[in-house]
DNA sequence: GGGCCTCTCCCCCGTGCGGCGGAGACGGAT
DNA sequence: ATCCGTCTCCGCCGCACGGGGGAGAGGCCC
């Protein structure tokens, strides 16, 4: 393997204990050296500021500030910002999309073992490869949610059926949709009664519920 | 660092280069063993059925049955199955979500430098965490739209308008909700008004748009 | 006691909407 | 040559909806 840079690690947690434990597993790798220390958030943007650490492993529970916004903090207020890696204690915290917003480069789980630290460490320091834990899968399933198959109707609908709906999903009236298509309003008329009875619907509301739900908003 | 045991490892892709160059780069390291080779999906199945390794690097694009299928096949039909990392070119690769509803413990880019793909492969050996290619912040933020900071009107609804908001959302008519509410119709159509009113819409269509875009719909 | 908000309910009125039935024109299938 | 689907448009009807304006009961705050 290619010999490794050392890597410098500050650490943002609001029990020593953890600190301490994260310290010793991560200073026994000749490769990795922890610079710098924090207790709370504040602490924590103050201290990466000072020490230009490349990675930051950063509890989400801390005083004053939490992790997050530290994150944000850290990533808007420095150029070439460190490496920023969440950890928590729960893998199904709501805290992973959180994090993962403010552009939190990873995610680890307190119960993860010392190997995995390390590594994870490693392999976020100089690379853009994200880690994660298995909260992925639900973020996965969020997204298979967001984006269900289509249901059958839409693909019977025709083109013009499709424009219709598509401003029916804008708010727009009947009128408003014939001014924009550029036919008449009996016209727009027709195509909404079309799409009422293949979306199975009785109204325009119905329909416009119909096409978010289908992720029909979402196509094209 | 803990002795490391042996990771057994299957490549699946059908490029001999890309195997060739794979099985370099993992046979460099003293604690990586390439026990089996594969062009196909359907051939990448029976050579894990038979070679049992702990790994699996996966190219998604391969001839009869593509990376994600064979996936699919591997995670059903074994019982301790390998861990799974499926392997594209393309970050924003639509076969992301498909590689992780399909159970890939992992999901990287060829053109990954070989440090990474080495430390990615010991990582997802040992534990189970996920590890990710960029490609996870378009899913972030795909779920920061699905989730989006709810509008700040969402506040100003009391606890009936906002009952009415969601039952309006569900396509229901006033007389509907007047009776799932077990109010009368007049006292819906008061709290449609006020719906409308703080929403900013002019029709229950818009005001169900604006409850499905400020996420008003996912929370609770 | 007097504001203020929320929830409840009433009236009238105009209209956008959806249901019904029909029709002419174009084009592709067979 | 015939049928079928699509797009375009017409009239009529009933009603749910939304706007406007109001009102009484209960709770909360000061």
């Amino acid at each position: 393997m290619t010999p490794r840079p050392t890597v410098r690690i500050v650490l943002a947690d609001d029990e020593r204990m953890v600190r301490t434990a994260l310290r010793a597993i991560l200073s026994a790798e000749p490769d990795l050296e922890v610079v710098g220390e924090a207790a709370t958030g504040a602490e924590a943007v103050s201290v990466v500021r000072e020490r230009r650490p490349d990675v930051v492993l950063m509890d989400v529970r801390m005083p004053e500030i939490d992790g997050i916004r530290a994150t944000e903090q850290i990533l808007a207020t420095l150029t070439d910002p460190p490496r920023i890696v969440v950890v928590t204690t729960f893998e199904n915290d709501s805290y992973v999309y959180d994090a993962l917003r403010a552009g939190a480069a990873g995610f680890l789980l307190k119960r993860a073992e010392a190997d995995a630290l390390v590594q994870a460490v490693r392999l976020v320091s100089h690379t853009d490869t994200l880690l994660f834990p298995s909260a992925v899968r639900s973020l996965a399933a969020e997204h298979a949610r967001a984006c269900p198959a289509p249901a059958p109707w839409v693909a019977r609908l025709t083109g013009r059926e499709s424009d219709v709906l598509r401003l029916m999903a804008q708010g727009l009236t009947n009128a408003e949709i014939a001014r924009r298509m550029e036919v008449g309003p009996a016209t727009v008329k027709s195509h909404v009664a079309a799409v009422l009875a293949k979306t199975g619907t009785r109204d325009r509301t119905q329909a416009v519920i119909a096409a978010y739900e289908a992720g029909f908003m979402n196509a094209r």
